[in-house]
DNA sequence: CTGTTAGCGCATTCAT
DNA sequence: ATGAATGCGCTAACAG
């Protein structure tokens, strides 16, 4: 079918070794008027080296397994579709593929065992991790190449990249301090989110900075989900009208449409003195009404960071940068509202 | 490193191919006897087939090629983001896994022919498909196997699996005309577009059946933009307001939303009298206000039979039923509003 | 029923 | 500088 290498050998009159030398470049052993005899010949029936018997060869797949998990209806994960993309262009870059495949929530450990066992990929891309992600800890035991976007379980020592929500929301807190905002109010994930936890600290850290006090009612915590975000809002129009919050960080975009809604429908005045700023920058909230601040993840850069980072735990070089912290982008639109 | 079928031999204390035999099924090979030893051993080092030679032997990759395009930011395409996952769980459900690849869009051939060449994968699904896809002519020219999610040039004959946009379009209409539409306009994309106008199509059959004229005002065409749908009712209210619109198709929820944007910051009645129905069901549309009515397009079942047919396909089974067209479902929210 | 072996396509060591 | 031969791990034809 397709030409493999002794077509090339036959077709340039050389041997199938001094076909490999030239196409790897082992300059040392083939003379240049070799080389051009070879290449024209390569040219000539249309040859590129068969990936599988390189991979049999060398003990390896250039392939890099990553797991989609399934977003369900109602919700987003804008992220992860961009990350998706990102990802396969760097790995690209960096001559890998990507492998994609699916796992079930609750049971994700022998897909990726399987993966393993069969040499079906070099390494892995985790994404969307939990606080102690069972397949972290499941790689890291198997000893198996991974790199994480996302942190998990403070006390594993393995190689991430994430967005550093700390100094999301403290920047975005420290806007609305300047806007004249003193009444802020954060929407977190459930207490036992890792993710949702670092960024409830940036609030926390900037209110201080901002020698704001820290209110409790003004902090809840909610599914990702609208109606957490309506939820949140019901709360706090319980307080006097005094102490109801003015401003509004939810922990992602999906909660902070569900704060907008609420607020609208109450009557408050969104996009005004009621401020909201979400996170993610689901691709809509730019034309929600009012569109939507929020802060945005680097994915691109996430990507390749993680990409390089992979590269290096593949090839067991040093590795150091084994973690690397990106900030977000604050996107200023309408939702956050005008100086008070 | 990982076991081999020679370790497993070893420890079973037969010879390699009985392993073979045994773990390939083939009965006629091996005695219930020395099944159950092989079995044991297998077991007890620890053994799974390596993918890569059994793949060199076979002349197969049980790999799918499926390319991302980038989505631009300001866009969506939430129809691709359930696609990938979808299609990567039929995939795995018929023993195949995804490579997941990009390409640039002014120039993707290379990238599939190299593929092809390398041997990376044993077939591609095409997505995102074009009128006249390069792609789908280079693949049919190469005769490598494929399916494609979507239809291109009419004259090709290639397989595929599409969304009825034509019956989903007709059905919108008549949903509307049911509520007391008389004046129905709708949006489509640019005038070469196959999948537009398959849209395009929907509505004017359905006129047709509810012996309403078509009128060539009503019908507007325009990008993938939220301002393409703001551009349109622009040009509906330079019309004698007893002849515009009191209901609009969109082409697709982006264009939907930039519909009911403008639409309501000129004080139409959206959701009420004024009646907009995009297409896709993009995830955020049920937390809009109002909520976006809209045609979902059947991803699931789309994957589903797209994979059925790539067997089919890589197997140069029959290749009846090549072309299947699903219909999408009408998702009735608060957009498409209350009888008139 | 079981074992020996060729060969998938390539990279590489060893002779020459 | 070039070619012959080996082996990556597996499947399957063939011999026993």
């Amino acid at each position: 079918m397709a030409p493999n290498i002794k077509d090339v050998a036959k077709a340039a009159g050389v041997s199938i070794a001094t076909v490999s030398y030239v196409l790897n470049n082992k300059s040392a052993f083939y003379s240049e008027k070799t080389r051009k005899q070879v290449l024209e010949a390569v040219e000539r029936v249309g040859y590129t080296p068969n990936v599988t018997a390189r991979n049999l060869k060398s003990s390896q797949t250039r392939l890099i397994g990553y797991a989609y998990h399934h977003v369900p209806q109602g919700q987003v994960n804008s992220v992860l579709d961009q990350f998706t993309y990102f990802l396969a262009q760097e790995a690209e870059l960096a001559g890998y593929h990507l492998l994609a495949f699916t796992y079930p929530l609750d049971n994700p450990i022998p897909v990726y065992d399987e993966l393993i066992r069969k040499g079906q990929v070099d390494a892995f891309v985790i994404a969307s991790t939990i606080t102690n992600d069972p397949r972290i800890h499941y790689l890291i035991n198997q000893e198996f190449p991974f790199v994480s976007f996302g942190r998990s379980n403070p006390e594993w020592d393995f190689p991430w990249v994430d967005t550093d929500g700390t100094s999301g929301v403290y920047a975005a807190v420290e806007y609305l301090v300047g806007l004249g905002h003193r009444r802020i109010a954060m929407i977190g994930w459930p207490e036992d989110s890792i993710t949702g936890n670092f960024r409830l600290q940036g609030y926390s850290d900037a209110l201080h900075a901002a020698k704001i006090p820290y209110r409790t009612e003004y902090v809840l915590h909610g599914e990702n989900s609208e109606q957490a975000g309506r939820a949140a809002v019901q709360q706090w129009l319980l307080l006097p009208s005094d102490e109801q919050p003015t401003a509004v960080i939810a922990i992602d975009d999906l909660v902070a449409i569900g704060v907008m809604n609420e607020a609208m429908e109450r009557g408050l005045p969104v996009g005004k003195t009621f401020a909201v700023i979400g996170f993610d920058d689901v691709p809509l909230g730019q034309y929600l009404r009012p569109s939507l601040s929020t802060l945005r993840q680097p994915i691109e850069e996430i990507c390749h960071q993680l990409i390089l980072m992979l590269e290096d735990v593949v090839n067991n070089r040093s590795l150091k940068a084994q973690r690397v912290l990106l900030p977000p982008k604050l996107i200023v639109r309408e939702s956050s509202g005008i100086r008070l």
